[in-house]
DNA sequence: CAGTTACGCTACGACCCGTAGCGAAAGCCA
DNA sequence: TGGCTTTCGCTACGGGTCGTAGCGTAACTG
């Protein structure tokens, strides 16, 4: 159940045999600049042309390993969220803390603010670019969250749940829960999500865990 | 505190004296257009030149009212949020479901899915937006949970918080954890908001509530 | 009636899109 | 070394959208 790892491929995997190999030079070089073009100049005024201007690429070359626009914020986007990691700081509380400032922290980027939104509004509307998402970049948040929960069953912190459809969807909730209210309090409310919210909101959530764990 | 329920004026007021009036039934026209081109062809392929069309207007006078794609598309889809309503269902577990189905109700709709991520990605980068999506459809989302905080304090469901500036800011933890969660689930997770999934939300947020409030 | 504002229409330069076609570069294999 | 394959940079292009200007007409006020 556990995603492969796999090695961001943009378009189709290169080919089969010999040939001139594609710059791996470039592709770091084209996903940097998107993510300062998104900085500089925000979704919606970020073109591919300046995009492989600022690259020093041919435009050429960006429409030969990228779908769209969409694809290549997707990819450059989350480059930022593999450096995700949630030390295990002990207890429940502390690990949801951990979490909420851990996407709060991706989520204050100017990139990420601009590119996130966009890219989930044109998923609505085009179903491969929604699973491109999940997989690279909603799964890579959800991974902390299910971290953190085994962590705490393990402490006896949370119930195991014997039931695996049920668990799931539990993990789901909570998941939303999370990543929803970080993601509402920074960009819809825009907010801060400081060291206060983050502890205001966990003990939040940790109540309506205890009183869920107890209901059962 | 409460904000006046202002007319919504697409951009400044139109004039002192004399003059022809702008046609009101024009404006109708055009925001049924601008939320049927949403359905149709979502946030990125609609066009104004298409909306003009559509409302059988001329492109021009789209542009004297509107300053761009994005303020039409929030007065369009702001005037869905009017119907919002939160009906006394008796107790606070059922008046939080209340507010979740509504919300989703709402997002629920081709039109509010692809419009309201993509305004606020744009609004990330241009504040005036966010003032003008605040207004239009955040504060309207807020009132019900409002609405519903008062009257569960009436009921004794919910302390009282003295300190007006620690309710204010309970207040906006809860909201944004309630259409944070709702709008992560519609939207990002694309999964959709049941009867049972609002129940189990319930269930989580009110016990996090009773615990927070054990706690004071 | 004159004055004022909104409207429909046309036309326009500017920009971006996405693709085609070319010659050159960079690998692999015999 | 020479052939084969694939990528690269470059140029050029038709098509579409943008946002505005200019004009004559419509609607309403005093």
């Amino acid at each position: 159940m556990v995603a492969a790892m796999q090695s961001r491929t943009p378009t189709t995997p290169p080919a089969r045999t010999g040939g001139r190999p594609r710059s791996a030079t470039a592709d770091a070089a084209i996903l940097e600049a998107t993510r300062q073009g998104l900085v500089e100049l925000g979704w919606s005024r970020l073109t591919l042309g300046a995009v492989a201007t600022r690259a020093g690429v041919a435009k050429t070359t960006l429409y030969r390993r990228w779908a769209g626009k969409s694809e290549l914020v997707v990819d450059a986007v989350a480059e930022l969220f593999d450096e995700l990691e949630l030390p295990d700081r002990g207890s429940l509380a502390a690990d949801i803390e951990g979490v909420v400032l851990q996407f709060a922290a991706l989520l204050g980027r100017p990139e990420t603010k601009t590119a996130l939104m966009a890219v989930v509004a044109e998923s609505t509307t085009d179903e491969p670019l929604r699973e491109r998402i999940r997989q690279s970049i909603v799964d890579r948040q959800k991974r902390l969250v299910l971290a953190g929960r085994e962590r705490a069953q393990q402490r006896g912190e949370l119930p195991v749940e014997p039931d695996p459809s049920a668990a799931a969807r539990t993990a789901d909730l909570i998941f939303d829960v999370i990543a929803g209210a970080v993601v509402h309090r920074a960009l819809v409310s825009a907010e801060p999500v400081d060291e206060e919210w983050a502890r205001r909101f966990t003990l939040l959530l940790l109540g309506g865990l205890a009183a869920a764990a107890a209901q059962t």
